[in-house]
Order: structure tokens, then sequence, then C-alpha cells
DNA sequence: CTTGACCCTGACATTAATGGCAGGGTGTAT
DNA sequence: ATACACCCTGCCATTAATGTCAGGGTCAAG
């Protein structure tokens, strides 16, 4: 199969399917004319790369195990978990860090509604530096 | 006061304080001599730009209401609630997606722990395409 | 032989704030 | 005057995956 069809198979731009053949991930056949040749089996390995992708790891650590899960079990593949583990620690000290800024957020919101639930007087300089408790 | 100390006072690297002049949040005088002269109050309002660029506002959203929210309390700032609104939309969304993808994690990373819970033959390709759940 | 659909490579743009360098001017103290 | 600290502008780099050109082959059908 041609780079236009497995695009319009799995989703993928053919711009990203050439990217992930620059970085290492898939390796297409080459015709005479230098066409790409894709497998059948290309098909599921694009849509197994992009699931990683949007699991939101690069395509570097993605080529670290992608050979292994592709051939069998992903708990077999022992590459995989120290990547899952540290991509999860990112994401829960960004959803910490979001959090913080929600509550925030919200804080500021409400006292748009509520008016001035702390001081009703003119809010000076000073003030106005120590609320702001980031 | 020069740039320098401005640097110096608010933590603001000297490169991001002409950024924030370039962007239109902060008019130093210039000397005969070219250099930026800072009024004291600059001290302030560097620190309250930082502020609203930790809450993840942009440059531009900030000098929306800048001028406002430097002069009288931020809650008679009727250009800031519209933005405060967006941002929390925003950022509910990015905690909902992330807390998606921690979740999956989470259930990979124990899949590895306690072995195979659903199912225990060998893993197809197809069968991981449905595993893929997003 | 021409049209049109497909493919190729290479290169630049995107995003937003910041870092960092080159090349040069200013000002003060010794 | 020489050193040293400070300032200036302008430019390129960063990040990661993708979009989007330009300029050019390939190939089937008419």
């Amino acid at each position: 199969m041609k780079i236009g069809e497995l695009s319009r198979r799995t989703g993928a731009s053919i711009r990203s399917l050439r990217y992930y053949e620059a970085q290492g991930l898939i390796a297409p056949l080459r015709e005479s004319n230098g066409y790409r040749e894709y497998s059948p089996m290309a098909e599921d390995q694009v849509r197994t790369i992009r699931f990683y992708l949007q699991l939101g790891l690069t395509t570097e650590q993605i080529a670290g195990f992608l050979n292994c899960v592709l051939s069998r079990p992903e708990t077999f593949c022992t590459e995989v978990l120290p990547v899952y583990e540290s991509k999860l620690a990112d994401i829960e000290a960004q959803i910490a860090q979001l959090t913080r800024i929600r509550d925030n957020l919200v804080d500021r919101i409400s006292s748009f509604r509520g008016e001035s639930e702390l001081g009703e007087g003119e809010s000076t300089r000073d003030e106005r530096s120590k609320r702001y408790g980031f």
C-alpha cells in the first residue's frame, strides 16, 4: 500500500507518516521509483504509534519499545513500565499545578460575584501584591 | 531605576523585561543615552504581569486589562472576568484530558503488577487495537 | 501527448516566552 | 586611559509534531 492509502486508513496525515519514518518508528520498503510501499501490518503499527502519542509520549520514547509491543503483549515489554511511570509522574504534577491555578481562578471569579469578602476599602498596590499568593 | 536593578528586584530576566515592553505591557522612559528608566511603580507592575503569566494568561490578554487592575481593585475591571472564565474553561478541559490519560496509565501500570486480569492468552494486533480505548 | 492524481525531497512556519550571543555604546573608578 | 560593569539593538535558538509550500518525478487513462 502506498502512503496516501495508509493515510486514509489511519487518519494520520501524509506529512506525519513521513515524520514517523524519519524518527525511526516505521520503515516502509521503497519501490524502484522511490515510492514508499507499506505492508498491511503498517496500518496497525501507525495506529499504535498514534495511540502512544495521544498518551503524551514522545516519538523517541515510543521508538524505545514499539518493536516489542508490536510483537507481544505490552505487559511483557519491560521497557514500557518505566516510561509509563515517568509519564504518570509528569501528568500528576501537571494536574496538581493546573488544579492550583483553577482554584485560584475560581476564587477570583467568585469575588466578582460576591463582591469583596475581604476588605471593602480601596486596594493599594501592596495589598494587591499580597493577594497574589503563588 | 535601570533595567538591571528592576530585574534584580522582580526576578524577571532583563530579556523578559524588554519582551514585556515589546508586547506593550510596560513603557519605561528613555534617558538621553537610550537607557530605559523605570519608575518605582514599575516594580509592582512587573510583579503583576508575572502573576498573570503564572495563571497561564498570555501577554496579549494581560495587556487588555493591566492598566485597569493597576489603578483599582481587580473586581472593578470588567475586562478581567471573561478572561478568567475562558481560561478556567481551558484549564478544566486540560485537567479532564490529563485525568483520562492518567487513569489509562494507571490501568496499564497495574496490569504489569497484577499480570493479566483480562485474558491470559496471546494478544493479537486486533485485540491491541481494541484495548486502545481513546 | 496531455491531463490529473499521486508521489518525492527539502525547507520554512507554527507557538510563546525566554535564553543567549555578537557587536557596540556609556559611565565610573582607578 | 584602561578596566569593568552596565546598557543598547538585532538576531537566532528552543520544543515537537504537524502544516504547507516549491519544484519536481511517475504513471495511468484518455
